[in-house]
DNA sequence: GATTCCGATGCAAATGTTTGCGAAATGCTT
DNA sequence: AAGCATTTCGCAAACATTTGCATCGGAATC
């Protein structure tokens, strides 16, 4: 370091910190010499020392999608400027990847640990004993059932009652809504608040819901109501973007015009619906939104303070042209 | 740790890494402690004593794009299983965050650097002063001209060279093709590629290029050529996923059939391609395998064996139903 | 001129590992 | 039984930093 070029070592440290002790003719020489020799502290020493990573784990079931990837552009947005860095784990959807990821955040030291996650987790004695070690944790998106951890999650209730009531406004007679996996909370939600308020909105107007996997049931499930001459749908309701993906094969397929013969709405990031002639009209379930907030809170974890146990980012509409006026 | 159950502290890092000095009945004996209160030696230390973290900086210009998430998730299935973590940082295009995150890798003292450079830069000091402090950096996808560090790339040439063999061996009398930003590398070599073998292959076609910066202007490009009556072209050609995003609205606007009134060929990753119907057919330009590629040459930097300068990843033709038979 | 006090700096311990080298213990050979 | 090799283990240094406490010089006070 500097103190060969000039005197001392701890004395380099606390001007470079700033420390009120040391005198300001001295800071100033230090600080000179370190950036004229670019000086960087060796941030692994300074964590060994001070037991504190600047690494937030982040753990998801897949990277691929565009849902974890404009998520993950807004939590960077946030935890770089505050000096944060991200560490990128996928899950493949499998609940031992999952744990031997968390293994690594702990193993890393990691400040903190943000986690969706995978479908068939079921066993939580991994997350708890990450928090055991200290490392806040907070889940987004999937998240668990029970309230011990903080959530970040859209809102989905919020989000499915939405799309319900500017469905059965739009004069729909007939509704196909199709949403995916039943096992995952996030459609269990959105489908009950979609449900009540349609029933409760417009109770004679027929709703037919259905579960699809993914894009390929989806799209089987789409076509075969098109193709239906005497019940074709009127309205097609799609809770997320791959369902949304399945669905617009089906239409496209079927040369039904959007929004003259079906109209169309989804819940989605916003994406998916731009690429196709009219915009398909959507509910908004930012990622980058999610991502922000995901931060925020876990921030306040690091930092100490309690950050409330639920918090959802709402929804809002964006208008395209697949819906009659 | 476990000294005080038992007896030393040397042996005891000893035996977890299998060293031959210990006895077999005390590697065991402390193996079986360290696994029974779930032990988990600090990576900072280890890391500070070793000097060699197992984090691999990834700077990239922007993390909601078309192409990134493939890589990403490219890079993370090679770099998990080999005890790698990804550390991602965005750049915003901006070459002060990107020489800033250049920076963050040498603090975090990573054991090396993937960048995938932003449009504007030019400097390649920050770049230097990594490389001179001993972190093996590799550029991918945008990659600077001279040869003075390991590159892997998406074979531009070929691509360019396939698309325009299928195109024009498809029998077009008129196309439009669109290609991206001219300043970017990437746009040039597929551009170049592209005109000179259909002008070898068949020099009395009608070849339009055309370039685009956003996939608002694409589909203004593609809007505009294809409402002319008298000199529609019958072959389109987008060289990203990004135009054809743009392209494929004006398709769509106009009501004109594909393939039988116009043929479309894409560059691409496959996921948009496989959104409309018929899918579009494209020269594949995988993500996935870039990030693979990417992670190997790393990799054998970081081992210390020279990985080739310059590796590229084949792409290949993958059919749909959007050129004429 | 001695005591006190304060500002500025250095010492050394501590963080949790790895690892070269030496020591103790054991076994084997004469 | 002594010498030697071999096996098994502990000591201590090193990694780069932070931080409580001691020290040192000088100024101020009496």
């Amino acid at each position: 370091m500097s103190e060969i070029l000039e005197i001392s070592i701890s004395t380099v440290s606390r001007a470079l910190k700033d420390h009120p002790d040391i005198a300001e003719k001295t800071k100033k020489k230090v600080r000179e010499l370190a950036d004229l020799m670019d000086y960087e502290p060796n941030a692994l020493a300074v964590q060994l020392r001070t037991n504190a990573s600047r690494l937030i784990g982040v753990i998801v079931p897949e990277l691929s999608g565009f849902f974890y990837h404009s998520f993950l552009a807004g939590l960077e947005s946030q935890a770089r400027p505050r000096g944060y860095t991200l560490m990128i784990l996928q899950s493949n959807d499998s609940p031992e990847t999952e744990a031997s990821n968390l293994k690594l955040c702990r193993f890393n030291r990691a400040a903190g640990v943000l986690v969706a996650m995978s479908t068939g987790t079921t066993d939580m004695v991994p997350f708890n004993r990450t928090r055991d070690a200290g490392t806040p944790l907070v889940f987004f998106d999937k998240v668990p059932e029970g309230l011990d951890y903080p959530k970040v999650t859209i809102a989905d209730e919020e989000a499915g009652f939405l799309a319900a009531d500017a469905i059965s406004r739009n004069g729909a007679r007939r509704v196909l809504a199709l949403f995916g996996d039943p096992a995952l909370s996030i459609t269990r939600k959105r489908m009950k608040a979609f449900r009540e308020t349609f029933s409760g909105v417009s109770p004679d107007t027929e709703l037919i819901c259905r579960h699809a996997v993914n894009m390929a049931e989806a799209e089987g499930m789409a076509a075969s109501a098109l193709s239906d001459v005497d019940g074709r749908p009127d309205a097609l309701f799609c809770m997320s973007d791959e369902i949304l993906s399945g669905a617009m094969q089906a239409v496209q397929s079927s040369g039904i015009q959007v929004p003259e013969e079906v109209s169309l709405l989804a819940l989605s990031n916003g994406f998916i619906p731009s690429l196709f002639k009219p915009r398909i009209t959507y509910v908004e379930t930012s990622g980058e939104s999610l991502g922000r907030k995901a931060f925020e809170t876990l921030h306040r974890c690091i930092e100490g303070v309690d950050p409330p146990l639920e918090t959802t980012v709402p929804p809002r509409m964006v208008p395209g042209g697949s819906m009659r006026p």
